[in-house]
This record gives C-alpha cells, sequence and structure tokens, in this order.
DNA sequence: CAATTGTGTGTAATCGATTGCACTACAGCG
DNA sequence: CGCTGTAGTGCAATCGATTACACACAATTG
C-alpha cells in the first residue's frame, strides 16, 4: 500500500496540524508571529510528514535562489579552491549554496555569468577573476540587470565594484625588500599574467622597492610567467642563457617560484645554495616543498570569508547605498628556507 | 522615465510577439512544433524584450532543478578540485548547474546533504568522499526520498551505488613492485586514514606485492598517515625512530609523500639518495617537486567527466533501471626522479 | 464530398510557498 | 458598556513557466 509518495508539501503539513498553509509558512518563517501551542502543532506535523521546503518554489514567490555564484579563473589551483573552501563554508553557515563557475577555458565567460545571474539561479557573484572584459561585466552590474557583485583576490580598475583583495603592492615591495636585506643586489622578478592587476601590482612592488635601495630596474631581469608551473619552468630556462645572472628572485606566486626551481633543478643549480627565492601565496605546498619557500602569505580564509561575507550582506540589505567597499588585507612574510644570505664569496 | 523595470517575463515575450505564452514556453523548449515563423518572431521578441528564463519557475513546474550537488571531504586538496573542474565542465556542457558542499569539518555531513537535495535546489549527488555514514546515506537513497547517487574515487561497499573509480589495488600493487623491481626489500608504506577504502584497497595492493616477491609485511613499516601533508611530516619522525629503516616507501598519495620527504629533510636524510618515495595522484606538483616525484597517475579528468555523465545520464533517462555501474579506470605508473635502485654500497 | 489526420496555437490549471488583506477574539481603557 | 488595539489565523492572489486539453484549420484519404 505505501506506495511512491510523492515529497510531502506544505498542504500536508497544514492538514496534518490543522491550520492553514499559511499559518505553516509562518511557524518556519517568522516563529514569533504564531502561537506557541500551534508552533508545537506545526513542528510536530512536520516531523510526522517528514516535510522538507521546496526551495525552488520559495525562490519563485521571494525572488531570491539564497544561492550565490563563484566564478573563477581555474579551480585546479590550489589558491583559488582555498578561497571557494572559506566562501562555501560562510555561505553554508548563513543559508546560501554556492554554485561554481570555472572560467578557465570558458567560451564566453561574462555570457556564461550573465545566464547565471539573469535565470534567478543566484543572487550575487563573487568573482575571483580579474581578467574578465570590463564592458560585459558593467551590463551585468548595470540596471536594469544590477547584480550584486563582489571581487575578490583580484581588481577590476575604475570599476567601481566592491573589493576584497591583499594590498599586492605593498607585499610586492616588502618579499623584494627581504631579499635586499640578505644583501642580493641582483634580484629579478618572474611575473604573472600580462594584464593582471594583481601581477602588476606586485611588479610595482618590486620595482619601487628596488628603486627605494638605488638599485637599477633591469628589463632582461623581469621573466614572463603566468602563475602557473609551467611558465617558471619555461622561465629557468631563460635565466640560464643570462650572461649576468641575478642571485635572488621574487616570484608572483608560489606555482611559478616551484616551476621555476624545479626548472633550475635540470641545470644542477640549488636553491637556496646559487638563488634565493621568494613566493607568493603560502600555498600549503610551500612549507614543505624542498627546500621550504619563503614567501608572503595571503590570508585566503579571512580573504574568502570576509568576500562571503560583504556579498552575503549587500544581498540581505536592501539599502547598500553605501557607495563602494573596498577592504585591504595585510600579507605577511614566512620566511623560510629558500632564502638565504648573499654568499661572501665573491662570484666573479 | 527609464524607471527599474522589472525583469521581463514569458509574458512580455507573448506580448511583444502577438502569441500565447504557451507557445513562447513551446518556441524554446521544442522549437519544431512552432511554425517557422512564428519562431522567428518569439525570437525577434526575446531579443527585443531581453527575457531570460526564470529558472525558479521551470525548476518549480518541472521538478527538476538543472543542478547536481558535488560533495567533497576537502575542496582544498588540489586532487579533489581536479575532479571538480572537471565535473563542472561536463556539467556545464549539459546544461547543469554545479553546487558545491565541502564537508570538510562540516558538523552533520548527511543531513546536509539530504537538506540539499530534499530541497529541490539539486537533482543528483555526485559524492567524493566514502567516508559517510552507510546508514543515512541509504535513508537519502532509499524511498520515498530517491536521490540519484554516484560515489566517485571513493567506494561505498556493498552499498550498491553506482561508482566511478581507480583500481587502487592493482595500482598499489604496481607502486610497490616498481620499488621491488628497483631492488629494494625494505619497503614502507605511508596510509591512508583508517577506514578508508581507497587507502585499504592501496594498502592491499602493497601487501600483494610484497607477498608475491616473498617478502614479509612488517608491522612496524606501515606508518600512519591520513592523506595530508602533516601526517606525511609526522611520519617521518617515526620512521627516524625505526631502529631498521626502509630503503623506499610507498605513500598512499602524492600529499603525504611530500609531507613524508619534507620531513626527512629535516634529519638531512635526502630522497633519492638515502630512501626512495613513490605516491599516488600524481598531483600537478609531483613533475615539478624537489625531486620530481614518482607516482601513480589516476586519470582525474577522466574519472570526473565520467562520474558526471553518469550522474546525468542517471537524471535524464527515466528508465534507469539497469542495476548499480561500476566504472574502473587505470592507474598509470609515472617514473620520475624519487625513486631510484638500491645502491650498491650495504647500509650496514 | 465526408471523414480523418495532423499541424499550430490558445486557454487555463498547475507546481509549492509566501504574503496582503480581512477577520475573530479578547484585553485594556475611558 | 462601547471603543480601540493587538495577537493569531485563514483566504486567496501571486511568483513565472510548463503542459494537458481543446480547438481551428488545412491536407489527405476513401
Amino acid at each position: 500500500m505505501t506506495e511512491t509518495r510523492k515529497t510531502p508539501t506544505i498542504q500536508d503539513v497544514a492538514r496534518s496540524a490543522n491550520v492553514s498553509t499559511a499559518t505553516v509558512s509562518r511557524a518556519l518563517s517568522s516563529p514569533d508571529r504564531v502561537s506557541e501551542s500551534t508552533r508545537a502543532r506545526v513542528s510536530e506535523a512536520i516531523r510526522v510528514t517528514g516535510y522538507t521546503l521546496n526551495q525552488a518554489a520559495r525562490s519563485l514567490r521571494q525572488r531570491t535562489a539564497k544561492t550565490i555564484l563563484v566564478a573563477l579563473p581555474d579551480i585546479r589551483n590550489s589558491f583559488f579552491s582555498s578561497i571557494l573552501d572559506a566562501v562555501e563554508r560562510e555561505a553554508t553557515n548563513r543559508g546560501y549554496g554556492v554554485l561554481v563557475a570555472n572560467l578557465f577555458l570558458a567560451r564566453s565567460p561574462a555570457q556564461r555569468l550573465q545566464d547565471y545571474m539573469l535565470s534567478n539561479r543566484a543572487d550575487g557573484l563573487l568573482l575571483l577573476d580579474g581578467s574578465l572584459d570590463l564592458s560585459s561585466l558593467h551590463s551585468l552590474v548595470r540596471p536594469p540587470n544590477s547584480v550584486p557583485l563582489v571581487v575578490a583576490c583580484e581588481e577590476i580598475p575604475n570599476s567601481g565594484f566592491h573589493t576584497v583583495l591583499t594590498d599586492n603592492l605593498s607585499a610586492g615591495e616588502r618579499a623584494t625588500r627581504h631579499l635586499i636585506d640578505l644583501g642580493h643586489r641582483q634580484i629579478a622578478h618572474l611575473l604573472g599574467p600580462e594584464g593582471n592587476v594583481v601581477a602588476r601590482d606586485r611588479l610595482a612592488g618590486y620595482t619601487n622597492a628596488l628603486t627605494q635601495a638605488d638599485l637599477p630596474v633591469q628589463q632582461q631581469w623581469l621573466f614572463r610567467g603566468n602563475f602557473d608551473m609551467e611558465s617558471g619552468f619555461a622561465a629557468a630556462a631563460h635565466f640560464m642563457s643570462l650572461s649576468v645572472r641575478p642571485t635572488a628572485v621574487f616570484a608572483a606566486n608560489d606555482e611559478s617560484a616551484i616551476g621555476f626551481l624545479s626548472g633550475l633543478r635540470q641545470y644542477g643549480l640549488t636553491c637556496p645554495r646559487d638563488i634565493s627565492m621568494i613566493g607568493f601565496d603560502d600555498l600549503g605546498v610551500a612549507a614543505h616543498y624542498t627546500p621550504p619557500l619563503t614567501t608572503m602569505r595571503q590570508p585566503r580564509e579571512l580573504l574568502g570569508r570576509m568576500a562571503a561575507e560583504m556579498l552575503i550582506d549587500i544581498l540581505e540589505d536592501a539599502e547598500h547605498r553605501r557607495g563602494p567597499m573596498r577592504i585591504v588585507l595585510n600579507s605577511e612574510l614566512i620566511v623560510r628556507e629558500s632564502t638565504a644570505h648573499l654568499p661572501l664569496r665573491t662570484s666573479g
């Protein structure tokens, strides 16, 4: 006799508790508007029927999906997945679901985001990728499609978007200064992707630090990179081809630093004996690399959590007319073993 | 005058195209049931109005969210995030959204999954975590809450769930045999988490290989581990305390292998000079570690893609009465520099 | 020519929860 | 006693798309 019953609805609960559906709904969403005895009856009825809310129905009526969309340039990258982790945690705590859109190799990223947002699947967008076409984003953010948006980790200059990120410029400065303090005078920079704002700021920090120390910025010591290991690996070959080789490298992130060191290894060079290396991010593997990597630690968890908080705050506060918010977090220098004092023995 | 117009609905399109909403709906979902001229008028009207589908309304009516839920033990782990990447790609291609639930440190994981599934937010569940309580899962999968479920990477024994995974047992065998082939006779295994089926299979493979080579399985050479770097690091201390030290280690995964090597480094031991090490997974960093890590490569992308395919196939095929499916993929031995022939010089 | 089939479209019910409005009952007050 | 205010509840409209059913009309068939 127990046929495959359909999922119980609020109607079933109402019938079982001998109240109207309106009362059940209120007992759930604003319990203080319902008498205690009724509330108890409803709770019991919910238990008996095994009722669970149909989110689609609620979304339709309330025009709210209780879901945020997180757009990442590449989930596989441990840096982003850590942030996603923190975002997911915060969102879950506040009753939101997390949809992910991996933009890596996607055909038309902006279009995809637009589809998602406008189809009422997500209430807000958390963007971890600064490389999107600004104009297509504007069509999302401007009326009539005013999608709540927070940009994290990356930044879109002059966009006026809400942003949470770390102070890449001063962190780049700090990293470079660390090398200078160790006595290095010939310091290269392994660049991040061209056009990436974060990478640009780290470069600017590098340049500042050199300039402040009266060291020249040498064009040939800016190595092409792309934030990934392969590009770091390739840069090592370039490094070997130089007539005058730097004694230290500041890499725009840990992944490329690791790729670079792995590349150097092919030529028999060892860190920190032959070269000092500082990275950026403090990925989990940095502490366990050989050698353990000196790096600028970004507070990933904090960053993800704050970005999620900010977005959800915006979503839940209809009166968010307080102008663009911008939170800048500090990075921290983590000294490990990949950086060392310049050897006293002269190299020439 | 251009007030904040509401999002255009199918009604607006119908009015603009001078047809009924039914026709608009049909023009979208089954174009061949609509005459060509009407179809053109509707397309034009959609363009003019800027209409986008309200997914909530569709979900409510069709009882389908066009979304899958991916549950992971820990997104930060690069192994899982790679799989998520592949899953997301496949799901997107087939028009599905991807919700993520990170079960790491979650209070009551099974409850969370249940909530998600029963609230009509997701149509199916892709489980990448084998450590969940089986009984709570059964309440999900059995009627009346028959949630379509595919388990990937991990396995839940005797559950009868659909599964995609690699052949951990034979891969564990292969890995161990590789060490034996290099002349090693004293081979340790750095275990995965207790109770984890995948870890258990890799251990079984290790045991098999030893037995086949007439080597004894020594209890004290089974090092506790947890699939993460910290546990590998800790195991190194244990290793140092042994009176007779193995010459090679098969680690249950790359992360713990890296942690272990990093631990050994503290004691001045170097791989592969002092010890050979083989890992499992072939994480991106494996190729760029120092030394580059020999490992068993799991076809992560394929695995993720197939799991997503399987789940969506099930969702879209109402008649999926073909019994539990089980796909086993092969891992591949990737020989790099962390394993070496046993040195001819005797250690005693 | 009548009967039949098929194509294209419209009408209206439906999915399940929320919520504006109306109503009852009762307490408090002058 | 009559009036007002408030707490608690129910009725029914609503969100936006889908779809069973009905119907009009053209094409095909016997």
